[in-house]
RNA sequence: CGGAGCGUAGCGCAGUCUGGUAGCGCAUCAGUCUGGGGGACUGAGGGUCGUGGGUUCAAAUCCCGCCGCUCCGACCA
């Protein structure tokens, strides 16, 4: 993109309303606006870095089975009778009535929906297991928003929905999701760690919350220091075994780890005093088995191999798409801006034309930008060194290419890492290979 | 939902107590100088003072209602 010419409203001072760096530095680097209390408009930049996550989102729940669809926003009134959830779920969903008086709701989540879509289309057992996943748009009337996208009313949710015949096999898919999860917190460049939680209005018997160490999250947490060594890309873990799943869910539930609400300093006591962490963290996703809370309820059954009615088992998997751009933001920021990970910048490079309008200088900037194939920004608006240098880093890009007349005139260019703020100077082809 | 605040130029704010010409900084636009870490100077444009009503000769300012937003607490991907 070329900043002359694009939507990249920074902003120099700190927006008096945002509390938390992430939330400021969103809107400072012209990710987002607010356009109601906890709604966001994503502009431009925003948008790509959404998108990004959504990708590597998308890729692991394939890797791991589930089946990509896509569900509404709005959903009947009826369903959620069904369910009983209508009035259960209390002043937190948003109602709506429709010109013929209908009552609908905007969906805060889509058990009842998809539990709907599977009674009216599963019939024999020989069609389970499945699991299917969705990323849409989710409504919530918090009370109180804050924070920016981390707790909006309105935001992006991948939520995934897992029908097996018996325990044992959701069981089976609640690991896999599981494992599916810290894969995706991995390549996000986040440190998450499981943690028990209470399984809240979703109700059931099994259920992680994701937590992602961040010194401005909202709950205290406690761990043990093994999970800071795991490494769930390296081809240890895999979906295609049971045995293997649960060798992976038995690592991810000895180590201690622990919220607040749910720790036990008795066992905590117990955890080598070297390896016993404790920091603030943000709940990125929460994963649930229900067993046949909604399939009973709503009436979801399939024939089984002996003819007889089976009542699947289920299992709900959320993770906060939205809400990641926050928390990547919270673990990877400096005075100067946002550090964004290599797999989610919203672009690869900045190219920072120090002298617009000098030849070499020109001709360079266009020769990186076309070599990055356009996954750049090319900064070649009038501005003076210093403006361009304080945006690169606040809007945080991996790379930036600086191109000056000092180094121009000898085919020469200054490649700096965000990250470290490493600065190397190289030939240009260098540095554009150095990028992709 | 309890408690507390704030709505004045794109952003951040002063002016409100004590009614009488709507202001400052940043940003924007034009020009000059400058030119490797948010530069300087000169000039210009930009306002239904959140909104509806009331009091008054006169309301940003006083009174009442409404709306919006923020913060603290209890709750959540």
């Amino acid at each position: 993109m070329r900043l002359s010419r694009s939507l990249v409203p920074t902003i120099k001072e700190i927006p008096s309303e945002a509390q938390i760096a992430s939330h400021r530095l969103m809107l400072r680097a012209g990710l987002v606006r607010q356009t109601s209390a906890g709604i966001y408009a994503w502009l431009p930049l925003g948008l790509r870095v959404l998108r990004n996550i959504e990708r590597i989102v998308r890729q692991e729940q394939d890797a791991a089975g589930a089946q990509e669809m896509l569900m509404p926003t709005v959903q009947p009134a009826e369903l959620w009778r069904q369910s009983g959830r209508y009035e259960d779920y209390g002043r937190e969903m948003l109602r709506i009535t429709d010109r013929h008086d209908r009552e609908m709701l905007y969906g805060p989540t889509n058990e009842e929906m998809i539990t709907d879509i599977m009674r009216q289309s599963v019939k024999s057992y020989r069609e389970l297991p499945q699991i299917l996943y969705h990323i849409q748009w989710k409504f919530r009337d918090e009370v109180r928003p804050r924070f920016g996208v981390m707790r909006g009313r309105e935001f992006l949710m991948k939520d995934a929905y897992s029908f097996d015949l018996d325990r044992a096999g959701a069981v089976v898919s609640y690991r896999r999701m599981m494992l599916a999860y810290m894969r995706t917190f991995q390549r996000l460049g986040l440190r998450a760690i499981p943690m028990v939680a209470d399984t809240g209005p979703i109700g059931g018997d099994l259920s992680h919350e994701f937590i992602v160490l961040a010194p401005t999250g909202e709950s205290q947490v406690f761990y043990d220091a093994a999970f800071d060594d795991i490494d769930y890309l390296g081809g240890e873990f895999e979906h295609g075994s049971a045995e293997n799943l649960d060798r992976f869910f038995s690592l991810m539930t000895t180590n201690y780890a622990a919220t607040d609400e749910k720790h036990d300093a008795a066992t905590w006591d117990r955890v080598e005093p070297a390896r016993r962490r404790e920091g603030r963290g943000i709940e990125v996703g929460h994963i649930f088995y229900f067993g046949t809370k909604y399939s009973k309820s709503m009436g979801l059954s399939v024939t089984g191999a002996d003819g007889k009615p089976v009542i699947p088992e289920m299992g709900s998997y959320g993770v906060g798409v939205s809400r990641l751009v926050g928390a990547v933001i919270e673990a990877g920021h400096d005075e100067a801006g946002i550090i964004w990970p290599d797999s989610i910048a919203p672009y690869r490079a900045a190219i920072l034309n120090l002298k617009p309008g000098d030849a070499a200088c020109d001709r360079m900037c266009e020769t990186a930008y076309v070599g990055l194939a356009g996954d750049a920004i090319l900064d070649d608006r009038p501005e003076r060194a210093g403006v361009k240098f304080a945006e690169a880093d606040l809007i945080g890009l991996p790379w930036q290419i600086i191109v000056g007349p000092r180094g121009a005139a000898n085919g020469a260019v200054e490649l700096k890492r965000r990250a470290t703020g490493e600065r190397v100077e190289m030939p240009l082809s260098k540095a554009i290979r150095a990028c992709t």
